[in-house]
DNA sequence: AACGGCCGTTAAGAAACCGTCAAGTTTTAG
DNA sequence: CTAAAACTTGACGGTTTCTTAACGGCCGTT
């Protein structure tokens, strides 16, 4: 009686913390020895070998983490990670071997979060897989940012206003972002301007007024009459919420 | 036994409790005074007639607070607070006599916390002296400062009054982020003063009487009759809070 | 009662700051 | 290598903020 009782407590709390990984690689004995030492460690393991059926499984299964080789036959991990991208913002943590870098970074661009390289010791692969995932956690706070008829999609970098998408250059969509991840807040020219530049950039307040003015006229109905993107004279800007 | 274990108990309690405060002073009759009517208030008091005495009496006794009359013989209440303030931040309030404008000043700038001008209560006095304590014990700075209508956030930089946002100016928002660090203190004019403008910044009373005035018509109901921004004549002013 | 110090208020000129347009330069994409 | 996009820089007019000056009220002293 008791015992039993104890086996399904521990069992159900387990299935509650579990956290679902798919892991793609061609080499049987990789697939053997994740599944099992992934599995000590606590993760829901599932395996496939090739790129169409990781797409396929990721649909299915709705996986948490996606472990992927990166020299895969078929469609490669780039590849995978590319077309999974489109809908998805599962964790991606691919394995590479050494001397690899221009895949690696391929792969980082395609929308991978990190990579493990071979050999690799599963302590390793399990932190970096913590890590991806505690960042997905933090990202999904805040995937999109709507405020009467301005809509940001923090995840898709698409900016909408008024139903219409609108073109915003890398510095633009990056001060905007900055603005909205502290909205409310008084963010002074500097802090504005090492979002933008490098952190050992003067205070050069001309070229974000003309920034400022330009994403203005994108985003703003009024330019002349700001209502999202607010200036504290002498200080900076802030992105105006309602109190 | 179970009686002796109480008594100690509560005089432990007691003795844990209790602040300690040195009273300087060569006045016989202020001296006996002060000892009366603090000890009433549940102070534990020390007294001494010289400045020279007051320094070794605050190394060897270690008071929480320190009552300095500003005219002693020998080395003056001024000289006193400079001394001890070169190796302690003993919260000092000084007692003052009347038309004594510029040694109230001096006093405040060598590093005293608050002064009372004789002749005075008791009652203003032990508040003066838990204000004094208290912005001693809190390290911490404040994020949020709120007292009645008025609130000031200082990570968002957004002050609003009775739910509106006020628009400050970078010296009137510097101004009222000053008075808010040392609420409760008495801040010089020159003090207010070298905040807003550099180090080297002369005694322009009037310039800070304007932006004073600003900044009441901005956060106070009624600028005539002001509940937040007091006014010290002759000396500065200080943010009033409520013990 | 007149005077002088101190304070608060208002107004106006000076200085600093901001937004916009346009042209020049660098970076990116094909 | 070329063209387009993005970034940077400069100039100009409008706005906000700072500073200075002047005026009136309050209070204590002469």
């Amino acid at each position: 009686m008791i015992g039993n009782q104890l086996t399904v407590t521990v069992d159900e709390s387990r299935e509650m913390q579990k956290t679902k990984v798919l892991v793609v690689d061609d080499d049987h004995a990789i697939r053997r020895f994740l599944r099992t030492s992934l599995t000590a460690h606590g993760y829901d393991v599932f395996t496939t070998a090739t790129g169409e059926d990781a797409i396929l499984q990721t649909i299915n299964l709705q996986p948490d983490l996606l472990i992927l080789d990166l020299g895969l036959p078929g469609i490669n991990g780039i590849e995978v990670t590319r077309r999974i991208r489109e809908w998805s913002q599962i964790p991606i943590v691919f394995l590479s071997v050494q001397n690899q870098d221009s895949d690696k970074i391929e792969a980082l661009d395609a929308g991978a979060d990190d990579y493990v390289t071979k050999p690799f010791s599963i302590g390793e692969l399990t932190a970096r897989l913590r890590v991806a995932r505690r960042h997905m956690q933090q990202e999904e706070e805040q995937l999109v940012f709507v405020k009467e008829k301005l809509r940001v999609d923090l995840t898709a970098r698409v900016v909408t206003f008024d139903g219409k998408e609108v073109q915003l250059t890398p510095t633009e969509y990056d001060l905007l972002k900055v603005l909205i991840k502290y909205a409310g807040r008084v963010l002074t020219h500097q802090q504005l301007l090492r979002e933008v530049r490098g952190a050992g950039a003067q205070t050069d307040t001309h070229l974000l007024r003309v920034h400022m003015s330009n994403l203005r006229h994108k985003i703003e109905e009024d330019p002349t009459n700001p209502q999202f993107i607010l200036t504290e004279p002498g200080v900076g800007y802030r992105l105006r919420i309602d109190i």
